[in-house]
DNA sequence: TCGTGTGAAAATATTCACAGCC
DNA sequence: GGCTGTGAATATTTTCACACGA
C-alpha cells in the first residue's frame, strides 16, 4: 500500500495537507460515500482544486478521469505516502499534566501510534504506574528505546528541562521529536523536530480577528 | 504597545513565526540576556536571519543598527503585534479528556487567555463543577458568550458533534474557532477557524523519517 | 462529457546583497 | 565596524487552462 514519492522535493505543506484530506476521506468513508472529486474535496479542506490534484500527483496517479477518485481507495493510498500505515511507538519523556493527558488519550491506538514508554526525572514519579505504563526514570530511556523498538520520543517537561530531555532522546536513537515544551531545542540534523505550540494558533487568531476589524 | 502592520497582507508563515521569536524571547529574558542580532535569534528558529528581519518589517523598525534587538523591548512588540498583549476570553464546548486537559492547563491564565466558560451537550455532565467552572448547557451558549464577553470557541467534542458546536458558537457571536476534534467545520467568512490534531505532525515525523532512509 | 493529470503562468515567499545608520 | 532595513533577485508554491482518457 505504501506510495514512495514519485519526485525528490515535496513541499512541507504537501505533508500537511495531505493529513487533511485523509481525515476527510476517512469521515466521508464513515458515512459510505464512494467517490469523491477533487473540487468538492476541496472546498471541505478549504484549498484549491487543483492544489488537491497536484499534491497527489507527487506520489502517483490515484484517480479516474471523467468519475474522480475512490474514497476508500484514495484513504489507503495518502495513509501509504504518510506511512501512516505502519505502526509507530513512542516515548513519552515527562508525566505532568500535558503528559498525563496524552497517555490517556484513547484515539492513538487505533491509528498505528502507540506510546509504549513513559519517563520522567522525579524520583517521585518513577516506579508509578500511569494507563498501564511504569513511569521510568529518563536514565534508562539509553536501554528501554532500542529494547521497545522506540522510534519517536515526546517531550512534555518543563522548558528548562525541554533540552536535557531531546538530548537524552537523541543519544537513545530517536529519529524524531515532537516537542510540546516551550522551548525550542538544538538536535543533530538527522533527528526530525515538531513543536506544538497551544499559543501559536491562538496567535493566529487573535491576530486575524483584530485584522479583520480594521 | 499595540502594533498595527504597516502592509496589508502579512503572510500566515510570518504569524507563526512571530509566535516562535517571542517564545524564544521570553526565553532570553527570564535568561537575563539583553540585546539579540538577528543572526543568533534566526538560528534557534531554524530560519535565516533576513527573514527576522523582514518578518519584523511587516510591523515596522524596532532594531538598533549595528547593534540588534532589545529583548525584553522586541519582545513586547511582538507581542502588541500578535495582540497577545490583550485579554482573550474563551468558550470550551465538550468536557471530554481533551477538554479537561485544557482547562486543567495553568499556563493559559499566564498568558492572558482564559477559558471562562465550559459547556457540554450531555446532561450528566451539566452542572458538574470542573477546576472552578461550572459545566452549562450548549443551549446557553447563546446568552452566556455574550454575558461573558467571550470572543473565542474551543471545540473539543466527537468529530460527529463539531459542526453543531461550531454552529452554536458562531449564533452565539464568537470570532474565532480553535478546533481540536477531528473532523472539519464549516463557517462563515467572517469568523476564523484553526485546526488542531495530533496527527498532523506526526504524520510530517513519519513522513520525513521513512524518506530520510531512503 | 466530465474530471484527472500536468505543463506553463502567476502569485508568494525567501534569500541575497548592500546602502544606511548607530 | 557591525547590524538593521529593504529593494532586487531567486526560489518555491499555487493557480490556470487544457490535453487526455474513462
Amino acid at each position: 500500500m505504501n506510495q514512495p514519492p514519485k519526485y525528490e522535493h515535496i513541499p512541507r505543506a504537501t505533508i500537511q495537507r495531505l493529513a487533511t484530506y485523509l481525515q476527510v476521506l476517512e469521515a466521508m468513508d464513515k458515512d459510505g460515500v464512494q467517490v469523491i472529486s477533487s473540487e468538492p474535496l476541496a472546498r471541505v479542506c478549504d484549498v484549491n482544486a487543483s492544489q488537491v490534484r497536484k499534491d497527489l500527483a507527487y506520489f502517483g496517479e490515484f484517480g479516474v478521469r471523467g468519475v474522480g477518485y475512490y474514497v476508500s481507495y484514495l484513504r489507503d493510498i495518502i495513509k501509504g505516502c504518510l506511512y501512516a500505515d505502519l505502526k509507530w511507538k513512542a516515548a513519552l519523556v515527562g508525566v505532568g499534566n500535558m503528559g498525563r493527558a496524552l497517555l490517556n488519550y484513547p484515539e492513538f491506538r487505533s491509528n498505528n501510534f502507540n506510546i509504549v514508554g513513559a519517563f520522567d526525572c522525579d524520583p517521585f514519579k518513577i516506579g508509578e504506574r500511569l494507563y498501564g505504563l511504569e513511569v521510568y526514570c529518563t536514565k534508562s530511556l539509553m536501554e528501554k528505546v532500542p529494547e521497545l523498538g522506540i522510534e519517536i520520543g515526546i517531550i512534555t517537561v518543563p522548558p528548562e528541562r525541554a533540552q536535557r530531555a531531546a538530548t537524552q532522546l537523541v543519544d537513545a536513537g530517536i529519529k524524531g521529536i515532537l516537542n510540546y515544551s516551550a522551548a525550542r531545542i538544538s538536535v543533530p540534523d538527522h533527528v526530525f523536530v515538531e513543536y506544538i505550540n497551544f499559543f501559536h494558533q491562538v496567535y493566529s487568531l487573535t491576530f486575524n480577528i483584530v485584522s479583520q476589524k480594521r
